[in-house]
DNA sequence: GTTAGCATGTAAGGAGTTACATGATTTT
DNA sequence: AAAATCATGTAACTCCTTACATGCTAAC
């Protein structure tokens, strides 16, 4: 039971980590989390909120607003919300390093401790570097349609990776900079 | 029947248009077409031929290689084929512009007229430029997570997708530079 | 002679989307 | 009093993945 290991299942649990809170507004902090104006249906988030309810992992809290608020329903984390929170940002299945799903990840960041934080960044990174290495072999041997705009996608694509893979390294750096620190972390 | 409007279906008409091929090395075309290390699995293929075939799009070339070589089935694009082809490449429904989609018709660009080429280029980039108004405006109004994390993936996020905006304009302007140039297209 | 790569396929299911359906509340 | 936005939900469907199953052929 429970099966969901999607991306939107993460982002419910780490949203309500922060604060209790309904459908309509989890839906609206799902669509601004990530950066990127991706639009999260009420056809996923609905039932999805209800598997999450029936698996234990999030409640309806008693809505405290005693007044005429109609029937908007507040979502809590449960104890074992929270444990399934943890399993899931700290998995490394192939799924774990997919684009939405770290996004989703690292969105969570906060909720983490530091090497866990260098642990996800770096499979992240290793895992877009097989990416990257994966396309240049297959531009060097194979055989590839080659015009004018199939090599610009490619360029781009390639250029976009790197870049990201720049920004991870970054990243690592300072997290381990900052818990080198004793000012910062802990 | 045949209502796949994926961008599976795009990519393989799009190959085909090329050249004939089998199954397996469709896959590898499809793996490198993009850039961006995407793998595309068996399970998906080979329903998606047999599909395409019986909707009359693509048929089994008769093999001209009378060697023995197995089983392999070589796929050529039919008349109506090609009709569809262009009908995906040049429509403009809601799902035309998701990335991948948008990708993947790049990829084709050079099956396609320069007029095409520009409606799709400036489709794509007003698609984008409505994502960075709908952050901007949730991140200017409404109550959001603040956290160090989320900010500077929203950061991040909201980079990556001016680049790409501006990528998108080069390219309009390049179009229509070489447009008006009769040494270049035409 | 065994590993790696070529080649085709099926069954089951995951993670969503679109379109529909309904109604309350706030703003103009 | 009309329009916008808040709020919850369902049914049907889409597109694709994972895991399985099979066998050929070339290279080392």
């Amino acid at each position: 039971m429970a099966k969901r290991t999607g991306a939107l299942e993460l982002a419910v649990l780490g949203l309500l980590h922060d604060s209790p809170m309904h459908g309509y507004e989890l839906r609206k902090q799902v669509n601004t989390l990530l950066g990127w104006g991706r639009i999260l249906s009420y056809g996923s988030l609905y039932p999805c909120l209800k598997t999450l309810t029936k698996a234990g992992y999030i409640a309806a809290a008693p809505t405290p607003d005693a007044r005429g608020k109609r029937n908007r329903i507040v979502y809590e984390l449960t104890a074992e919300g929270k444990e399934r929170f943890t399993t899931l940002i700290e998995e490394s299945g192939p799924r774990a390093w997919e684009d939405d799903i770290f996004d989703i990840r690292f969105a969570f960041f906060s909720q983490t401790t530091s090497p866990t934080r260098v642990r996800i960044l770096e499979g992240r990174r290793s895992r877009l570097e097989e990416r990257l290495e994966g396309v240049r072999q297959s531009a060097a041997k194979g055989r590839q349609r080659a015009d004018k705009y199939t090599a610009e996608l490619r360029r781009h694509g390639l250029e976009s990776v790197e870049r990201e893979v720049r920004w991870l390294s970054d990243l690592i750096d300072q997290e381990r900079a900052s818990s080198a620190d004793p000012r910062e972390e802990k």
